[in-house]
DNA sequence: CATGAATGAGCCTTCATTCAT
DNA sequence: TATGAATGAAGGCTCATTCAT
């Protein structure tokens, strides 16, 4: 009476489908991708994805959850270093190096449809939220600390400044979406030139 | 021969549809909302919303010109200022002016779901190009004429350069479509300091 | 108070529009082509139309009735002959020779939008079936005629032998709906061979 | 991998919509009857008729493809007589027999309504010609056989001999689709009659 | 008389989901 | 467990017709 298949196999189903729903839904969006497109992207029968996901939103949702997790990971790589500016680099390079990844292609774009279809889906904007929330929290820790140690004008609120860098970081992916050729390195240093101060002046030596 | 209405009154009824889409959409977004849904909204027959839009898609073009016109005007209004920052600031508070507005809620929803539809809709994707376009150029007009006079780093390409400030208006309007509540004067204010290069040190005495 | 238009210029706008429907019928089909295809043919207005004729099946019948009228005058041309063979073939000739005729291109493929419409729609039934009444009842006139002078078999029922000219000759016409380019001289000399006698010997000396 | 119903269960399902079909479509037309009509007809649910069907023009093109078929058979059952004349009088004979039968007549209804299609869709004008061209094809070389033997005035061309008689057979089944009770009998004896020489002069003793 | 904006019933089709086998 | 046939709600769109101007 033991289980036939493996937890193994159960959670590779799932991965499967997700994997073909990611490349479904990035090329025609949520709601032109039906799920017959998945299950043929998946080549697996119509009532095998409804074995492992209840439903269509739940799919998305389960897309959702992956894609919060890997940036999740992101953290863990960075959370290390000492120096608060140079933590808030490695964030945004890690960030943007996952962006430009080329595997990352159909995540940004699903990152644009998730966008919209959180405003109109509680419970996909409840796990959006919460993702952002905790990038936000995380760059503010920096920022405090950058603030403590005089690297970042006092004056500017900390959750403000995470807003904008998370803000910067989210809108350079929905441009990315858009135009995925676009040259990104050039728009890294110019997000850390604003943060190490070396926007405004002239740079004193080349690097 | 001539017509039985006035040019205004066609002209009336187009808007009076688009702000009925408008609401619609931003409610529900492009793909749950129904052309029942826009023509309830409107008061108008299911037939008048055809007679002056070929199609759903139309409708939602429609809203995307609109958009981009409002988007232009912003233009019209800045261009004039002499000093490149100050047109670089006044057109960001321009942005974020309208951004703020509570009159601009369902057009920031609106955003949301037209970056998402540019993926999937060839049509879309090129009106927004454009507008996108329009504005990095603007933006980058100025970066190099901040630059000339010494004001930003020459190191720093004036393309990405404008693509870092646009993405970051972006971002702020999709984490204000987010979260409404949130408070954008704050962000601002981190915005203009980082172009004015106060960000990083802090204020010694007021500009 | 008399009326502004003339009688003809009422009769004239009526044909206009038979004439833009027999176009767009022709081109389309009944079901397929719109009342706006028809005004745009005819260049009036929507009203124009509902003016002259009260509905679609209005028009409709409006095209049967001309063309069962000049169906009607082809017996006028031919009533007068003495001998009945040579009634008989000179009807046949001359509703070939309408059939044939470029100019009838578009009612020939009318005629056959019209015998499935017959079916649907008794009131078209009713005009159709009046004039082929009208058709087969003068080709049986002629057919007595040929019997009692011994032409024609007297075995066979009349009414089975007009059934039979007539249903050649409605064939023919579906068949070249069907191909534009059938050669009709030959399958007409066919037809004349039949009723004179030539169809199955050789033909010993020229008639 | 194995499907679960048999392969039979599926074309029995066809079978029974194009047989739901042929009932509402004889009644109604292609255009009047509905996609609801043919499910109500055959007791499925609509979407059921979308699972075998991918469009309304496949129906109707299923029907053309089934009635096509049929008539293909008559040609099996005649094609080996030996002599030209009797094959030619078997192939009419069977052909009437089928549009006579009371079982038929859907399907001659059916016939009309595709005539006037095929103008207006390519798709099925294609398989209507090809299937009129064989059956011309067919009666052109008994025709010829029959002028070699003799048989026929071999002054008139052979395809014209082929074409006035498939006319006439077509142009039999538009008067009985028109008049249900015509009687065909009759008509039937005077084809033959035509083809066999009986038709001008008295029979010389009675049947 | 003329115009064309407005109406609204109705149709084809899609698709998420269920469930018998 | 797996399959795919079956369901049926719902949506975009068309178009004959009306009628205020």
């Amino acid at each position: 009476m033991s289980p036939k298949v493996s937890e193994k196999h159960l959670e590779d189903r799932r991965q499967q489908i997700l994997d073909a729903a990611l490349t479904s839904f990035s090329r025609k969006g949520f709601h032109q991708a039906t799920i017959e497109d998945i299950r043929l992207e998946a080549g697996l029968s119509r009532g095998a994805v409804y074995h492992y996901f209840k439903s269509k939103e739940d799919i998305i949702d389960g897309l959702r959850q992956r894609s919060a997790n890997e940036t999740d990971s992101i953290f863990a790589d960075v959370a290390e270093i000492e120096d608060p500016i140079d933590n808030l680099i490695a964030l945004v390079d890690a960030t943007l190096d996952r962006m430009i990844d080329p595997a990352s292609l159909a995540a940004n774009r699903l990152a644009l449809f998730l966008w919209g279809e959180s405003l109109v889906n509680q419970r996909i904007m409840h796990g959006q939220l919460s993702s952002v929330g905790a990038y936000r929290h995380t760059v503010e820790a920096c920022v405090r600390g950058a603030q403590a140690r005089g690297y970042i004008n006092s004056d500017l609120e900390p959750s403000a400044i995470a807003l904008a860098i998370t803000a910067a970081l989210f809108g350079l992916q929905q441009q990315l979406s858009w135009e995925p050729d676009l040259d990104m390195s050039m728009a890294r240093r110019v997000l850390i030139a604003m943060l190490t101060g070396d926007f405004r002046k002239e740079r004193a030596a080349p690097i």
